[in-house]
DNA sequence: GCAAATTTGTAGCAATGGCTACATTTTGTA
DNA sequence: TACAAAATGTAGCCATTGCTACAAATTTGC
């Protein structure tokens, strides 16, 4: 059908959460491949600039899922690490599944960045399913 | 592997051409399903106040996308038809794949709601190929 | 036709996320 | 060690999108 009533709405509230998630995720990435995260590594991954940077760890610190000292590198809670995770686990099922249906692995990665965040978990549980990395019907 | 330097990025920056679509399709939706499309009823679709949708809709009609007369209806200008005509596209297809891949009704139509924006043209055709919507290799 | 209800507009506040410019701290190196 | 370079922090600006409260216009109903 044409109509739509308002199945949706609600998209465009929480790009803070978003944001979190996105920070929280590039964290864990850049403390695996380089030891260690500063806020110039976020930075140059976000494409913004550090004082961007600066300002939303100030938040997610008070959120209670990043710790650091001035000056100092950038390391996650336990609630961020369990942030983390979670969007790794679902950032690589989307990732996996747009190369799955012949995206490339560069469109892929940008992709799922901006899809991970509006996948359900019932689109996810299809996206698992389709991969073959679970078997109910 | 566990890399992803900066493949992605960006995506954080264009909320409000994402907005503009949004409301564009809204208004489009709500004039084929109602004759006519007035503050309120975008208020109500989008879930927020009326104030927001003025605003917003100030915004579009300085963007050339949207026409209209205080305290009249919302309308789109060719160029608002258009892009609403492209949005819906992207919409559909969106919804049909999802749906495709075993996804209800109710949570495709939300899902694709926020994951249109960040589907690229090779991720859409990606999925119209799955749908057999086209059919080269 | 006029009062009440509904709709829309405007003023002004908050949070988020961009930025530049400038200050400060840390690091690296001569 | 001392100075230069790099990394962070802070101040302050803008745009976007929420909101409530209040004003004005339009529609409805009697």
């Amino acid at each position: 059908m044409s109509n739509r009533p308002n199945p949706f709405a609600k998209t465009r509230r929480d790009h803070a959460d978003e944001t979190a998630e996105d920070y929280v995720e590039a964290i864990a990435d850049i403390e695996i491949a380089s030891g260690s995260c500063r806020v110039k590594d976020l930075a140059e991954r976000m494409q913004v600039s550090h004082v961007t940077v600066t300002r939303i760890l100030s938040r997610l610190a008070e959120a209670g899922l990043v710790a650091r000292q001035p000056y100092g590198p950038v390391g996650l809670t336990p609630q961020g690490l369990e942030m983390a995770a979670a969007s790794r686990v679902r950032h690589e099922v989307v990732v996996a599944f747009l190369e799955r249906i012949g995206v490339s692995n560069a469109t892929a990665e940008h992709d799922a960045e901006g899809m991970e965040h509006h996948a359900s978990e019932e689109t996810l549980a299809a996206m698992r399913r389709y991969l073959g990395l679970i078997e109910d019907a």
